[in-house]
DNA sequence: CGCGCGATTGAGTAATTTCAAATCTAGTGG
DNA sequence: CCACTAGATTTGAAATTACTCAATCGCGCG
């Protein structure tokens, strides 16, 4: 737990600086989760009062159709901020899982206590607010990679951006983050 | 002018609280920007210093490819911010064209008074960092659309989203932003 | 040893694209 | 105000691409 809010302090000053006494402020409000492979963070249907700040493993958002469908919108892993951020934000219900690839490690913050914490930490504030700023670069970036590029393409790219993923995780996995199905990924997909 | 600058206060007011004196502190540092239909707000290989809040009008944000065909990213109005964010916030050369589809009016902000403004005045930090975080769900919908909805139905999501946007631009520009062809839109699109 | 999950391969099908042509429409200049 | 033209839309048909369904293969673990 130590550890982990000292990784997540040098994590936060890499973008903005934290006093101490901003920092001491900050830290009793992140708590500590541990959870093993195939277990949720987040579930559809329910409620999600927190995000999380994974300190060690990888997890995986997926959304399902009526149909069964999944479709995984993300894969994150150390240093990645995960939540259901549409129902988070808004106080809905969850419409994302949130499950573990691997066994996993934690912070978690309430809503209430980051609007708090924001408020009274500018730096905070200023924090949270490029965090989103690079994330909605990042998620533009796939939008444009989504409507320019074929699954090929964007197959490469994703092994690129995200080397090793291919060794964590199954490829029907890669296949679903990707859009297409595992028989189309596995027709290009040599090695 | 003076009355874009008033509606922008409202428009920041209605996701924090700004006194008097730290509006009076911001204002200043926005400028007026008149641009008529087919003008462009920003353009592929040219710095992007600013970030824009539209007064009045529409605007289109795309990108093309190798082989010249557009994509279009966004369409935006009345009280969005636009911009291409990766180049403004990475002070890279852009990659998008954002023209116009109407006479349309804007307010400027450069991104060194963006960011220091957030130093100095926190709410506005929030106010950003709220936007990006909906702009953010936004984006992550758009996903989840261009994953698990054939184009019809994004059609008819757009059309419930943006009611209106049917009447003010041409339909090719709907079948770029939906990432189809125009004759396939065509096909589906009766009215 | 065999079960089960994941990956691959093949064949047929569905959806969308591309190319081409015809039709319609709105804005411009005379 | 009308005629004209460029742009926008529609329609048809062929070609492409990815999907689904089905069968098989491969491998790790109990």
């Amino acid at each position: 737990m130590d550890e982990a809010l000292q990784k997540l302090k040098n994590h936060i000053q890499e973008t903005v600086k934290l006093s101490e006494s901003e920092w001491d402020f900050i830290a009793p409000h992140f708590s500590f989760k541990r959870l093993k492979k195939h277990q949720f963070l987040v579930q559809e249907g329910i409620d999600v009062p927190n995000e999380f700040w994974i300190v060690n493993g990888l997890v995986r958002s997926y959304f399902m159709e009526e149909n069964g469908k999944e479709h995984i919108l993300q894969f994150a892993m150390e240093n990645y901020w995960v939540s259901d951020f549409n129902a988070y934000q808004n106080h809905e219900i969850s419409t994302l899982n949130i499950d573990c690839l691997e066994d996993s490690t934690f912070l978690v913050m309430s809503f209430e206590d980051r609007e708090m914490m924001c408020e009274r930490v500018p730096a905070l504030a200023n924090f949270f607010r490029i965090k989103s700023t690079k994330g909605f670069i990042a998620l533009q970036k796939r939008v444009m990679g989504l409507m320019k590029d074929n699954a090929e393409t964007r197959y490469n790219d994703l092994i690129e951006k995200l080397p090793g993923l291919t060794q964590r995780v199954p490829k029907k996995y890669l296949a679903s983050y990707l859009g297409v199905s595992r028989e189309t990924l596995s027709r290009f997909s040599n090695d």
